[in-house]
DNA sequence: GAATAAAATGTTATATTATAACATTACTAT
DNA sequence: ATAGTAATGTTATAATATAACATTTTATTC
């Protein structure tokens, strides 16, 4: 959980073609759970974001989804918006865009670490960041609801 | 540092035209430090962005430009690229908004403490924070350049 | 199983944020 | 004064995101 190195190197179980089964088997149980539906849109759209460890832009989404027939801007952002309301996907601010969530079906908030030269990204949920955050937020008197936290640099394949 | 209070409360010496002229004035210090031109635009913007502490649009700023005369998108782009640059401010991300630098001259990446109810926004620059982000990231093998930690909540006044 | 309500998607248009490319002006330093 | 550099002006457009309303699909109730 708090340490990134399997996301960075390799699948783990042999293949990311896994990943993305998993995702998307997580997903329907989810969904199933919370008696919502998980449509043939929102599947399409949650294979193409867990395509890669890297996240992806909505346009891109919208571009493969326009390979396999007509769609428009608010069908990307409706499915990516429920997608991040289930916690199955996050959505990273500094990059305006979009990437599997590592975790899905706990609510969090995630800290991101984004390679410079490759793009991967690797999620992590590390206690001690969070923990900081809300100490130090706390001795300011500030309620802290959510955060955003995302890290630049050089994953350990590319540094 | 640690603190926000002020911040969040008031502005400690009597009003926020100080803010704002002391801001200048820092910026004026730097700029000639640095054999860098602090121009009537770039003056005006960073008034413009330390008019409140909350983070202010480009576009707004570019609306506050146009009051006093002609400006497109690229004046207000390339003057607050300037100002990020000489470390006069910060671009938030999750906001698509910029605000003024709280420490300015000292090279850092900041934390945000941004109140959901009043959009008031405090700096800190928590040691605790980064430590704890820069250990994270070399237990997972990551060489962390940057950061952008942005807490969403409500301050003190709001809670 | 038809009627209705609710949810999801389609469609068109537009808002918002940001940059590219090139012309002009202003400042700096010899 | 003059060349060189930096800054700004100007026009157009790219990239990201949402509003508003029509249509279709699914779920629910009778």
């Amino acid at each position: 959980m708090e340490h990134a190195e399997k996301t960075f190197f390799s699948c783990n179980k042999g293949g990311h073609q896994i990943c993305i089964a998993e995702a998307i088997h997580v997903a329907e149980v989810l969904c199933r759970q919370r008696k919502q539906r998980f449509t043939n849109i929102r599947r399409r759209v949650l294979q193409l974001v867990w395509h890669q460890h890297k996240p992806i832009g909505a346009y891109q989404v919208l571009e493969a989804l326009q390979q396999e027939g007509r769609a428009a801007p608010p069908t990307v952002y409706r499915a990516l918006d429920f997608l991040q309301q289930m916690g199955l996907v996050h959505r990273i601010a500094s990059l305006n865009a979009y990437v599997g969530c590592a975790h899905p079906g706990i609510p969090h908030d995630g800290q991101f670490l984004i390679c410079e030269s490759c793009k991967t990204l690797a999620e992590l949920d590390a206690a001690e960041i969070s923990n900081a955050i809300q100490q130090s937020a706390d001795r300011s008197g500030f309620k802290a609801h959510r955060q955003t936290v995302e890290i630049m640099g050089l994953c350990p394949r590319c540094r």
